[in-house]
DNA sequence: GTGACTGCAAAGCTTTTGCATTAGA
DNA sequence: TCTAATGCAAAAGCTTTGCAGTCAC
């Protein structure tokens, strides 16, 4: 099985993008990233190894692997764009109170998976399953909140 | 069963937010919208009946009916927020190039509902479901990046 | 060598904020 | 009355664009 990195690369050399030292570096972070990194957090990151790296440079690669399928943009609202790059099937456990995110895997992905293509002609490159709710470690500090109303 | 207006007018006078009539005319539209309308379109929309309302109180308007649960976020591409106004469960087929929005119901939502449960002791509030990927008139459309190999 | 990529800066969007005025409860 | 909500305008963020120089192929 080759590794993330390995795909980003090897998609990039196949559909003719160059490989650029600044995508490298930008697939590396990626591949190793567990969280869902916003293109300010990438470029501030690359920016440790160069220096002079531009946004614009960022956005275009990302846009790049997001057209590769490489990774999925899920525009978090007003805050901007932020990237999966874990393309395993997880649930997304956020919590309402303090905003964490927790990843779990769920068996269901292939159920899933299978109702939209049967129903749909849709070309399917990612599938995101996100629970709102309350993580335990809120559970236990929430008291009132809804009580004062 | 009352009407999605009753339900968000409701939710409004219940959580002490003041009912004033671009709220009453936000509300309507949203409960008669079938599509994601973005706060542009909501405030274009609204303009017809009250010229002077301004694109703050759209945003804040709309943000309440979140904050309610009686509209969702969802994510549009690049160009901004829009609003999930069924709340039905049913998942998001979100178009990666042209940012259209289809939903689509499945069956699958109380297994991933039972499976989270049974997973963790998250205080369950809200589910949902997106798929990415390309819709079918985009696939038509689609024909550079592959073959310029 | 050639054309895609980079970096820089400015422009273009969407969304938020500050504040005086208005109006819902 | 009392304060939340409105409308306006300016500010703040995020993302895109134009262009000259550079570098992967």
């Amino acid at each position: 099985m080759t590794s993330r990195f390995e795909a980003m690369t090897e998609a990039l050399r196949r559909a003719n993008y160059r490989v650029t030292p600044q995508r490298l570096a930008i697939c590396k972070l990626l591949a190793s990233s567990k969280s869902h990194p916003s293109p300010a957090e990438v470029y501030e990151h690359i920016r440790r190894q160069y220096p002079t790296i531009s946004l614009a440079t960022v956005y275009n690669t990302l846009a790049v692997l997001r057209d590769l399928g490489e990774i999925i943009e899920i525009p978090g609202n007003a805050g901007g764009v932020r990237y999966e790059t874990d393309l395993t099937p997880h649930a997304n456990l956020i919590c309402l109170r303090c905003g964490s995110i927790t990843d779990l895997e769920l068996d269901v992905f292939e159920k899933v998976r299978t109702e939209i293509d049967a129903a749909v002609p849709f070309a399917l490159q990612g599938l995101r399953i996100d629970a709102f709710g309350v993580c335990p470690r809120c559970q236990a500090s929430e008291v009132k909140i809804e009580e004062n109303a």
